[in-house]
DNA sequence: CAAATAGTGTCTCTAAGACATTATACT
DNA sequence: AGTATAATGTCTTAGAGACACTATTTG
């Protein structure tokens, strides 16, 4: 009667390169689609995971040999007509990294311009780079995409590469403030051409995410 | 290798009665936990359900009678820690519906006093209100809960019981108005007290759920 | 000094919020 | 007429948005 379906975990790992929003695919190196490019995922393993989190965490560091700053569960896509094998359930998640901590291994595509994906990991991208770019409208999330430490221009763009849109400085600084998540580096400033600016670095305990809507 | 872990969709069935969110439990046939009050819930069947959303609604349908206006994934919870018997998956769902569709079969508990509840429901209660409660200020989701047809006002009770928050009548009617998402019920009208009422219904086609961020 | 980028200040105008007024039923 | 509720209008004010200005570096 319970005749357990196949249940996986995948990761939709998206990075920030050249300005546009990747995601992270690796060759599959199992039937069924075997070879090709396709969301980093495995089976759960019941004795090593804790949870889904745990395994997601576990399939990144494995296979794609990362510890993303920020993982979160996605959306779980089940169903008889997504693998060739039968029913499965994908646990869905997604991380957000600096493209610097990815190595040679994961290949980048762009996100608006996806090629055709096994199972039904078009969606699960899309679905993904939709709950981002909505969330990012009103979060922290796109700090994430940076490195340890950035000024405040270099999140400007990224908040404005992740949601398409421009943002007006003067009020982009007034909210961020307002937030109040963010601490200066003391004494570091980036180089450059114009006037150094100042480092700033997420707030150590500070976990907080979501705020007022809009940015 | 694969040890396909037990999996199951549970459903959280919410609905406002006496001005309060309930959800609507139902006591358990079989072990573990036989007798307790929980949410409604089975195992996944592939041969029956295409997806989870279908198994949700089945399940629904075939334990609780109920056939919900709006059901939607709400996350999914994994781990060793939940069940008794081991690794187990739930997909949980969550439904609104008007109190008059539920019959006599659920026990209804309001969602701020929460009695123990088996397994990791009541967490999965938590995580379904604080998503609807949220949703609630950008969203037409109170709608569900109303009747097919129903008052202006009883909209606005209604948004202001699941937000608990007091809104602005006139400021209420133009965002309402804005989103242009109801119809007027031509020549129907509410009796009772005052004067009577224009009744509404949401506009047909229009599923669209997701509005500007505040009520 | 010119160019480039960082950082702050000011003005306007929309829209949220509070409140008042009119409308229509029942007793 | 009085009460209760529906429906709409008006005024004020906070905040979003646009833009200008100052500051600090390099070449």
């Amino acid at each position: 009667m319970t005749e357990a379906p196949i249940t996986t975990v995948d990761c939709v790992l998206l990075t920030l390169r050249a300005g546009a929003l990747h995601v992270a695919l690796l060759r599959r190196e199992a039937a069924p689609f075997k070879g090709a490019l396709a969301l980093p995922g495995g089976y759960v393993h019941p004795a090593e995971d804790v949870d889904a989190l745990a395994a997601a965490r576990r399939v990144l560091r494995e296979k794609a040999d990362v510890v993303p700053p920020y993982l979160e569960q996605l959306c779980t896509f089940a169903g008889s007509g997504r693998d060739p094998r039968g029913w499965s359930i994908s646990i869905a998640h997604y991380a957000l990294v600096h493209e610097a901590v990815l190595g040679a291994r994961p290949t980048l595509v762009p996100v608006d311009e996806l090629p055709q994906l096994p199972f039904d990991h078009g969606r699960i991208v899309e679905t993904a780079v939709h709950r981002v770019r909505d969330k990012s409208s009103y979060s922290t999330l796109p700090c994430y995409l940076l490195p340890p430490t950035f000024t405040l221009s270099a999140l400007q763009r990224t908040y404005e590469q992740v949601l398409g849109v421009a943002l007006d400085k003067s009020q982009f600084r007034r909210r961020i403030a307002e937030w109040s998540f963010l601490e200066e580096v003391p004494g570091a400033f980036s180089a450059g051409k114009g006037r150094p600016a100042q480092l700033y670095r997420i707030r150590p305990r500070q976990r907080l995410e979501l705020f007022d809507r809009t940015v």
